[in-house]
DNA sequence: GTCCGCCCTAAGCGCTCGCTCAGGCCCGGG
DNA sequence: CCCGGGCCTGAGCGAGCGCTTAGGGCGGAC
């Protein structure tokens, strides 16, 4: 009946309780129709409210979707600092950005679709906004692979479109998982973490972390 | 002013003319603002009709949007199949499948936006239908990879997931692909196919089919 | 010339949308 | 006790939606 909360609350600083209940809610319908398919009726129904009492919160529907992706957008991007910033050879932080922003993907689906293909119906400034962020997260990916060539541990020829297919590819899992498949998020994670070592010259299995 | 057409028109068989010419206008208009966000005006003004016009070739939004998505699925499953059949080595019809996916996905970028990404607005036995598409196309990329796995030229542990990375991988580059971007259409292809090699464990760069 | 059928348009119907507004409940401070 | 402000609701406005309907123009068969 509720809004469909995530198992570890990914909104829990947002205040008051209605605002989060709304913000929970709007990930849910508009990861399940879309952002235009989506009515603020919806909304307010799945947090359990009146129509009228989202505008008490969010002064458009519009500024809810930025919320969300602005939160989402952060969470993702967060991921891969720590792991650019991280102790350990090219190829254990490759493999650990890729671990974690794969399964965040994944357990976060929900959010994760509204955050990567929502965000064209997002204003004009807002967008602005949330584009910058996005070049953030390339460029984190990119760093990593730069260290890796430049030691040595990898074999790259083309390293701005292997940064791009590696994000590209572990975006995209936003799209095709399904929490009733048959693959769990940490799996899947594993996966992908193979593969962009793979992609990345790197001889032999993905190295864990020290 | 009028629709936007493709380089090569890949409507070509559809008649009569105002139909394919509405065909163009919505896949433009999808495609620029996604299905839910575009009027039936405003695919009647791009295709440079009255909005009635619309319901003398379709007879309703969805129809309009189901064939698009019809004919554009069945394009990319031709290319797939094709290489699938083709002669040559596992490895030339991988890279050769990929190469060719890759740069439909990126000409037809607009096109395969609309085909990849709006299937949720599709009615119920519309999607079902382009679902068993979909689901013909991801074997017929597993079918090239369990080919190499057999005869050696390929290591895959996880024949499955691989398949489904691979395809992926292709397809979101409708997502990112960008023509006044700095890399073209064949650019990509090459690139991804030989990305997709590595991905497959295949040693040595990508062969071209003899 | 006359008529028919195909394409098309102008006008507009019924509906639902995002959003607003006047007012009610409830809780903490005096 | 009363009051005031934060949070919420019921009712509804104006707009734009998908789609329909009545009829006009026009080219080919006879």
């Amino acid at each position: 009946m509720g809004a469909q909360t995530s198992r570890t609350d990914e909104w829990a600083d947002v205040t008051p309780d209605a605002a989060r209940r709304l913000l929970a809610a709007g990930v849910a319908a508009f990861a399940e129709r879309g952002y235009h398919a989506t009515t603020t009726r919806d909304i307010a129904g799945r947090a359990g409210m009146s129509p009228a009492a989202l505008y008490i919160h969010y002064r458009t529907k519009e500024e809810l979707l930025y919320r969300i992706s602005g939160v989402g957008h952060r969470l993702a991007l967060d991921i891969l600092c720590r792991a650019r910033d991280g102790a350990g050879t090219p190829a254990e932080r490759l493999a650990e950005a890729v671990r974690r922003f794969v399964r965040w993907h994944a357990e976060h689906h929900t959010t994760a679709r509204v955050v990567q293909y929502e965000l064209g119906a997002l204003g004009e400034e807002h967008r602005a906004e949330i584009v910058a962020l996005r070049r953030e997260t390339d460029a984190a990916v990119r760093s990593i692979i730069e260290d890796g060539v430049a030691s040595g541990d990898f074999d790259v020829p083309d390293v701005r479109g292997t940064a791009l297919a590696v994000l590209s590819l572990c975006v995209d899992v936003a799209r095709w998982f399904n929490a009733a498949g048959e693959r769990t998020p940490a799996e899947v994670g594993d996966l992908y973490a193979d593969l962009v070592l793979r992609m990345a010259g790197h001889p032999g299995p993905s190295p864990r972390p020290a």
